[in-house]
RNA sequence: GUGGCUGUAGCUCAAUUGGUUAGAGCGCCAGACUGUGGAUCUGGAGGUCGGGGGUUCGAGUCCCCUCAGCCACCCCA
């Protein structure tokens, strides 16, 4: 070999080893299961999409994340930096066919060119839920459900589903005389909790020409402490006639009262009237996600209503809400609080290989116990035992069986639990139901 | 994209003021122990000191560039 290639990886691209895609398996049959408890149905859509597809969605930001190249047919191309903007152009091409409400979840890559960072890559999977064809509040409503639910599943305790309203932003600043300058209000007002109030304000002032009196109006409104109810009495005074503003609020009422009738435990979802969101395209609800005992790694779920997304590709309307919870971000989270299990295999039990004039019978009863749902590795050398059982244990493996010369000639096995340290003896019979049946009742 | 810190074996880290053939622990492979795992002992593999260039008699050590990681800004999952 001339010339040996260094292996590597791209900044912010990441392989995944076994114990790592373990996890993050779990993690997405644990999402696709919540998602399919609300009814919401799987969809997928090209990694790739024409530019104009992309552009101009997100903000002026997303826009210079975006990977974007020219194809072999001289096409401008770019790869989707969220879910949101291709299930918008979905819903566009597909209304027809599908018809109105639709449900669907989305897990898949997206790509972002931004400086890298702890929980922050350039290639990560967002696992998506929306709702889109219905301006009901009823999917709000169970938008913020689907969050707390998932959560839970995923094995949280600590953590606060953040909410606010586009709309009472949006009415405070009408209310104010700075309608035109919103989005720039807002993306300085998204800084507050991590700035504090003084550069927030100088920002203000300066990209978005805000008067002091205007500033202090707009950070009041934020600054506002308290439960549900008494942060939205204050907020209707400060909103005062703006029908947009009072519609906002209205709208949080009704969602923050359902939400708890439903079961979610009041200081899991909070009333933050300063979060704003980056991305353009919302213009009700919104939501983030923090966990109470890393707040630092920032949202691991956010979302909110899109109400007129759809119609940059199509003339109906098709208002739509929903959320993205950010996988790796979890993960890298979950690591962090040790909540990672530290297995890497899949696999329940190992079967021990003693000599190769006996594979017959190994195969014979790994495919007996594979029809019954376990999963077995089957060592594919006559090695040493001690070597074998070391692999299993250092992968973690629950069990090794043993059906060496002896066993087979005996019709019996051994069944040696790693984890308890002993071993038990079942009959090598016909379906070796009760051998499954060890090994399954164990896993669970 | 901007600024700061860091970069030696798979991992965690050593290596006097620049001075011969860059070390240790853990892990990996093998043996002691040819049928019973987290122990012990012995041996082995694995490094172009992230990469490139420069200064120097001599660079892991100093300088520049580049790549990557972490942090902050920005933004966001």
């Amino acid at each position: 070999m001339s010339q040996r290639i260094k292996p590597r990886t791209l900044k912010g691209f990441r392989d995944y080893l076994p114990q790592a895609m373990l996890a993050r398996e779990q993690l997405i049959d644990t999402a696709r299961e919540v998602y399919r408890s609300y009814g919401f149905a799987p969809i997928d859509t090209p990694a790739l999409e024409y530019l104009e597809i992309l552009t101009g969605k997100g903000s002026e930001e997303t826009d210079k994340q975006l990977y974007k190249f020219q194809d072999h047919g001289g096409r401008w191309v770019g790869m989707r930096f969220d879910l949101t903007v291709p299930l918008a152009r979905f819903v566009a091409q597909h209304y027809q066919q599908l018809g109105a409400p639709i449900k669907r979840y989305h897990i898949a890559p997206v790509w972002r060119g931004e400086n890298t960072q702890r929980g922050r890559y350039r290639e990560f999977v967002q696992c998506d839920f929306d709702t889109v064809g219905t301006e009901s509040l009823t999917a709000d409503i169970e938008t913020a459900l689907v969050i707390h639910d998932l959560l839970r599943a995923l094995g949280f305790q600590q953590f606060t589903i953040r909410v606010n309203n586009r709309r009472v932003l949006n009415g405070l600043l009408e209310h104010l005389g700075l309608a035109e300058q919103a989005t720039a209000v807002l993306r300085a007002l998204d800084k507050l909790a991590k700035a504090g109030p003084q550069p927030v304000a100088e920002e203000m002032a300066r990209t978005a020409r805000a008067s002091q009196e205007q500033i202090q109006h707009v950070l009041r409104l934020a600054e506002i402490q308290g439960d549900w109810h008494s942060v939205l009495a204050q907020a209707e005074q400060l909103v005062g006639a703006s029908q947009v503003g009072r519609q906002g609020i209205e709208e949080l009422r009704r969602l923050g009262q359902a939400v708890q009738a439903a079961g979610v435990p009041p200081q899991r979802l909070q009333l933050d009237l300063s979060i704003a969101r980056g991305l353009d395209y919302y213009t009700g609800t919104i939501f983030e996600t923090f966990l109470d005992q890393l707040p630092g790694i920032g949202s691991v779920c956010s979302g909110g209503r899109y109400d007129n997304l759809v119609e940059v590709y199509s003339p109906q309307h098709l208002p739509g809400v929903g959320a993205s919870l950010g996988l790796d971000r979890l993960l890298a989270a979950m690591e962090e609080l040790g909540m990672l299990p530290g297995r890497a295999t899949p696999a329940h039990v190992l079967l021990v290989n003693f000599q190769e004039q006996d594979l017959e019978h190994y195969l014979a009863i790994a495919a007996r116990l594979r029809a019954q749902g376990v999963r077995v590795d089957l060592y594919p050398e006559p090695k040493r035992m001690d070597k074998q059982l070391k692999y299993a244990d250092r992968r973690g493996f629950r069990f090794a069986l043993i059906a060496g010369p002896d066993e087979l000639a005996a019709g019996h096995c051994q069944l040696k639990d790693l984890q308890q340290r002993r071993s038990t003896e079942y009959p090598l019979d016909e379906t070796l139901q009760e051998l499954a049946q060890a090994i399954l009742t164990a896993d669970a």
